[in-house]
DNA sequence: CTATATTGTATCGCACGCGATTAAATCGTT
DNA sequence: AACGATTTAATCGCGTGCGATACAATATAG
């Protein structure tokens, strides 16, 4: 039948990394139920315990992702009590968002978890290495060409 | 400051393949809608043109889905006319997927895609070979231990 | 042959994720 | 100072994605 068919789902990259993507959301949801966070609220508090105090436009940078995404996300961890949503006096388009004291002090109970992640499922920290370079190397190829290069 | 802190997002594998899942969704984007199609439904589409006429179930083993995310999206494809959706006259829990005619029209369409992004971001084919490889391996381990090994 | 367990979909509620649009604040130019 | 352009968030509508639950059909046990 169409056995030779290019369109097969095994040969597509994209969808091994599509899948891998939820897979990985998946391993580490018993780990952020703990935590108390969604994954990409807790994408959100890793930017905040890198540095505190930034815009949301910042915050979206950093996490390839849009206002309207962000907006809804940094409210209910605003309802959790872990950040705050300030207009910035300066410039009052920005909003700034500031963790609050239970936000820093989530940080602690949060370390764990990248170094679970990498010790129950990358072992071999070389192909680790190697996978996450490739894989951020295409990022950056499908970031360069969406932003008209 | 915190620089030194191992929670950082550029060390995040798990990162780096989440991104770059969604910025392989952005950059598939303009290709699908001009089939008319979001990215899982073309991922549906490619299941069923590599075999027609599988239960909601199969399609949700290969694409790693579940039933409460396929039956709305399995229903949006049968209102485009792509799909068909009858009830298994031998086991009536199952519900059996075709293709219409339409939907079969559409795979001739739709070839073009994988080439075109493999084309664009994935040059070297044996860089691209060896991260799809890391990429399956990865995502084995992660289901492998989610089904309680 | 009936009671119970299992299976396959569907439904519901919640949380993303984004494009398009809106609204307010600031910037630039005159 | 005043007007239009730009920037920044927020809002809206739609489509995933999943856990929990419901329900009907089938399989199993007794």
């Amino acid at each position: 039948m169409s056995t030779d068919d290019p369109l097969k789902l095994e040969n597509f990259l994209c969808f091994a990394i599509h899948s891998t993507a939820h897979a990985i959301q998946r391993a580490n949801k018993p780990l952020l139920d703990q935590l108390g966070l969604t994954y990409p609220q807790y994408l959100v508090m890793v930017v905040l315990w890198a540095e505190d105090d930034q815009t949301v436009s910042a915050i979206g940078d950093r996490l390839f992702l849009e206002s309207s995404t962000l907006t809804p996300l940094l409210k209910r961890l605003q309802a959790a009590g872990l950040i705050e949503r300030a207009r910035d006096a300066e410039d009052e388009r920005q909003v700034r968002i500031r963790l609050t004291e239970q936000g820093r002090a989530l940080h602690n109970k949060a370390r764990t978890l990248p170094g679970w992640f990498e010790h129950t499922f990358c072992d071999q920290s070389q192909e680790a290495k190697d996978l996450h370079e490739a894989v951020v190397r295409l990022r950056n190829k499908l970031t360069a060409k969406s932003r008209g290069d």
